[in-house]
DNA sequence: GATGAATGAGCGTTCATTCAT
DNA sequence: CATGAATGAACGCTCATTCAT
């Protein structure tokens, strides 16, 4: 907190005007950085299209957005394995499909088409979103290079292993 | 460290008798819990099998190893997620392949034969590993309860990502 | 003091308009609510009663108005208790007898008259007032009740205590 | 906390080795302070003797006491009109009567032998110890002072508020 | 070699007060 | 005259590490 406050060229208790405590703000940032992100990857979205289209479409967004912006993604992650991020999990998934889910939608339909495999939707971001976060943070980390070929072979490996 | 040292039964200087700190202390429990889990994927390992199934065995170890090892799986995790870890695996791939590395073995093989996907070594990893830890984890955390079963889908899943 | 502008529906900076700091202001509360005090005090009060009839007079008012006023109680108490209190204490006894000061002018009496014992001014109060504050402040937390027939008692047993 | 540390020539997280927080170092030090008060009182207190002389007795050591050890009087009294001092007198009252408890005893057999007013315990309290304690603080503040003639005329005056 | 008391910089948070608007 | 955002010293507390015994 001392370290943000002194970012922002700020004092210390002016944090807390904005942001109740710590957990609040952290929860805070993470929903605006989350927006940010789906912002992003709707654009040129059309949900009329085939679904290996769309989630293709999808994954390589995610990953272009990951790798142009280092520094939301690594706050992204490590938000995801903190407690808070377990919570925020923990509610997504049993709580009901809020609109903002394009993932889960694509996911339900391509598996009521017989398109992509009959697997828990959990296991499905598993095998769409676990590869790609960690390619995003090896590139990031430079580990790896992804450039535009590489990430479309990643994304279409991906499909792969969805595709029914 | 206090609590270690507790739980050790033993003085909190005592520690510093037998790690210099607790960076080592750290990076000394990871390497011991990453024997453990190589001696266990080891078991019934046979290096002239078909790629596949070595990557069936190795997928499903190393998911089986996380389920009944929830503790040792946490702590791995963390470890990979701190900054210990990505210096960890810095040298990991930017030295020379260490004997016990049967992952980059077995993709390197595989690459050859034209089994496996032609991409960058750390793109198969992610490609691979990503959806099993991500998996593990939320089995651990009750969002999907892996049976057998369902072990056996996801690696088989996997093993399409990565196959030609 | 934020909680007080908020109760007041009035900015933070507002009080500072009306009262030049904290201290200030606790003072002034404090003078308000003596005054309150007082005038329930003088209700009925007949200055040529008999000594003993005009101090049951003033101990019960003081009972009464603490056990239905124990928001006012509670502060004037905690003011005593404070260094705030303390420094009006030492005013008012090195200080010229303030028209308002019926306790005084009723001990002064009675001593003069050779009914009340002769001890000094600050020590009569304690006989007179210390037990009715301690009474005053368990009855408002529970630990007796109060009932008129009690609060009549009390002031009696106050009373032998004073007497000569 | 900081302060207290800095007196003890400690550093700051020191204290916490011998308290586990502030809430446990206040009542702790209170339990000293009480017992310290108790054992001057039981000097030279026989329960064999009237009551009066032991109401005497004790009255006079508590006040001899709380004079000629302020810092003790004042952290007693502080406590008592904190929230922690409210709990600690609620758990007395409702309790069992404690083995220390001298004036709860002599009180109930005062009552008993139809010396002492029929009054419940509480407002027996006050009367007995309200002054005393209002005097006690008087006389460290400078308002009165309180000599050996002073402090025997004002413990038999409590008396007389106490007897039948 | 083992101990555990001591350390102190750092944490997240509060709150009386100020001052530009 | 009123506002309320900004302040920063101070709070209670933690914890990796040290060092005299």
């Amino acid at each position: 907190m001392a370290m943000i406050a002194d970012k922002a060229g700020v004092g210390a208790g002016t944090i807390y005007r904005y942001f109740e405590n710590k957990e609040v703000l952290i929860n805070e940032l993470y929903q605006e950085l989350e927006q940010r992100l789906y912002a992003y990857l709707m654009q040129g979205y059309y949900p009329d299209k085939p679904i290996r289209e769309r989630f293709i479409h999808l994954g390589t967004a995610i990953l272009r957005y990951c790798i142009s912006n280092p520094l939301d993604f690594r706050y992204l992650e490590q938000f995801h394995n903190s407690p808070y991020g377990v919570v925020h999990r923990r509610d997504k998934i049993f709580g009901e499909a809020d609109e903002q889910d394009v993932y889960r939608e694509l996911f339900e339909e391509g598996v009521a088409q017989q398109v992509i495999k009959e697997l828990p939707l959990v296991v499905l971001f598993a095998l769409a979103f676990g590869p790609l976060i960690t390619v995003a943070r090896d590139h990031i980390l430079g580990f790896v290079i992804m450039d535009e070929a590489l990430i479309g072979l990643t994304i279409a490996a991906c499909w792969d292993g969805l595709k029914r």
